[in-house]
RNA sequence: GGGUCUAUAGCCAAGUGGUAAGGCAUGGGACUGCAACUCCCUGAUUCGUUGGUUCAAAUCCGACUAGGCCCUCCA
């Protein structure tokens, strides 16, 4: 298996820990709005490289986290916490607003059809790692308090900018809006592990710990969560590029000097969805979320789909237009497949070389492209014969996760429509095909289209 | 200013030194009473521009152009 690493800016051959397994973070959603299908691409990147694991046999175990605790808007004594800001904008408690968002969150997240990872765990449950954590960084003098804060001080660990090549004195302050110099650091570029109460007058989620009544910084929580649930050693952290600094690059600092040893060796990034404004975000564009696009009509797995004819490091532009094309697309797949009669024995040989070419491209860094090719290759090749096809495609969609062999619903008035069926064949048979047009016409009106096939005619679900 | 990534047909894209996969859309045909579904056929002398290396370059190197992201909230 090879992967893009970010830590070595290469791809290199994957190595867990521990044979046959692999341990993967996931940064989790921030609960104080809603997940866009920006967001979103970042889970369905994720949860590809799961699957694929899966696939290939590996035992996985991954954990994600809630960020319910709010965040600032800025680094510095001044600005507002996000959940603050959303609790004024919506009259309700912090707990309120991270709960709803939370549901929001994998109401969308399962629609894409992610596999639930096996440990998801918000940062407010976690408080006492982070305070394990921070105590042992203030012993160790890496830590210090200052201004009623608790820094982390970056001049004491060896390669701080692993992650990225930056260049400290090259670096701007307050190139964004709100982002301000604090002077309460020793080093530019140091970074909070904990506020206290002296920050904010109103902030309703604190907690008591030995710095005093306050909230965790904003880097602590992935590392904490991810220590104390996949332990010391992991093999994969995963997030869209924007964490990989300041977020990844704590995230590093904070751990390693926790543990006293390496931490992670895979770092995957998933590239950003654009629109034409630029950056998919919540404050500039369209605010696309996938249930909104399921309001629309469209079918979440056709986002799904269309994620996974780019590849995850590259950036993708979303229109409606390629949009459009993947629901097509989709459907036309799921078509051809129904219409595959699963007759036959399987055919061992044309089945291994089809798997072997799959596994070959998720191999390469994950190239649904690829593999998404090989998808219609076993589709148009008259070698195979029905039933090793749907083995084939069955596989291949415990990867896509794309209800490729989706059942068509029968209705509760399958009697009904059946009779009726029977009533248009007759007409058609009689010439009668004004009678005939206008049942088909009518049950269109109530959802149901009727196919004609060789066989005879069935119905599906309008739009399925 | 620094870091980093990207550029292949109308659109989504593969391609990692050996002569441009695949899909959608378009156009034509088969099937159909007409449709829908399905099937067949249909596209790039050329890969942002420009130098260079090489027998050979979309692929490697340099310059340029355009765009994205990061530089302490962001997936």
């Amino acid at each position: 298996m090879k992967l893009y690493n970010t830590l070595a800016r290469k791809i290199e051959e994957f190595i867990p820990n521990e044979e046959g397994k692999v341990k993967i973070y996931t940064c989790g959603p921030t609960v104080y709005h809603y997940a866009h299908i920006g967001n979103m691409r970042n889970y369905i990147g994720h949860d590809i490289l799961v699957r694929t694991f899966d696939f290939l046999g590996y035992q996985v175990t991954r954990a994600m986290n809630i960020t319910d605790v709010g965040h600032l808007t800025s680094d510095s004594d001044s600005g507002e916490d996000k959940m603050e800001v959303a609790k004024k904008r919506e009259n309700k408690t912090a707990y309120e607003i991270a709960d709803f968002y939370t549901d929001a969150f994998f109401k969308d997240f399962y629609a894409l059809n992610n596999k639930q990872p096996d440990i998801v765990s918000p940062a407010t449950a976690n408080i006492d790692s982070y305070i394990r954590i921070i105590e042992k960084l203030i012993k160790d003098d890496i830590a210090y308090q200052s201004g009623g804060n608790i820094y982390f001080d970056i001049s004491k660990v060896q390669d701080y900018y692993c992650l990225t090549n930056h260049q400290e004195d090259k670096m701007v302050v307050g190139v964004r809006d709100g982002v301000e110099f604090d002077n309460n650091k020793r080093n530019q570029a140091d970074f909070a592990l904990w506020f206290t109460t002296s920050k904010f007058a109103n902030h309703e989620m604190v907690w008591d710990s030995p710095f005093g009544t306050g909230y965790p910084g904003w880097h602590i929580e992935c590392s904490g969560i991810s220590i104390k649930y996949l332990g010391e050693y992991l093999d994969i952290h995963g997030g869209g590029v924007d964490n990989i600094f300041p977020h990844h690059t704590n995230e590093i600092a904070q751990s390693e000097a926790y543990l006293g040893h390496k931490w992670c060796n895979y770092w995957f990034h998933n590239e950003h969805l654009l629109d034409d404004t630029g950056k998919m975000s919540k404050s500039h564009g369209e605010f696309l979320t996938v249930s909104l696009l399921a309001d629309k009509g469209y079918d979440p797995l056709s986002f799904r789909f269309l994620c996974l004819n780019s590849h995850y490091r590259k950036q993708m532009l979303f229109s409606y237009d390629s949009l459009n094309q993947a629901e097509t697309t989709l459907k036309k797949i799921r078509n051809k497949i129904a219409n595959i009669n699963d007759s036959g024995e399987l055919d061992n040989e044309l089945y291994a070389s089809y798997i072997a070419s799959f596994k070959n491209a998720l191999e390469d860094d994950l190239n649904t492209a690829n593999a998404i090719s090989v998808l219609y290759e076993v589709l148009k090749d008259d070698r195979v014969n029905g039933h090793t096809k749907l083995a084939l495609l069955e596989k291949f969609d415990s990867v896509f996760a794309l209800e490729l062999l989706k059942e068509d619903e029968k209705l509760e008035n399958d009697a009904e429509i059946m009779a009726l069926i029977e009533k248009r064949a007759e007409a058609k048979k009689n010439k009668d095909f004004e009678l005939a047009d206008s049942i088909r016409a009518d049950l269109y009106q109530k959802g149901i289209e009727l196919v004609d096939t060789r066989e005879g005619t069935t119905y599906k679900i309008v739009g399925s």
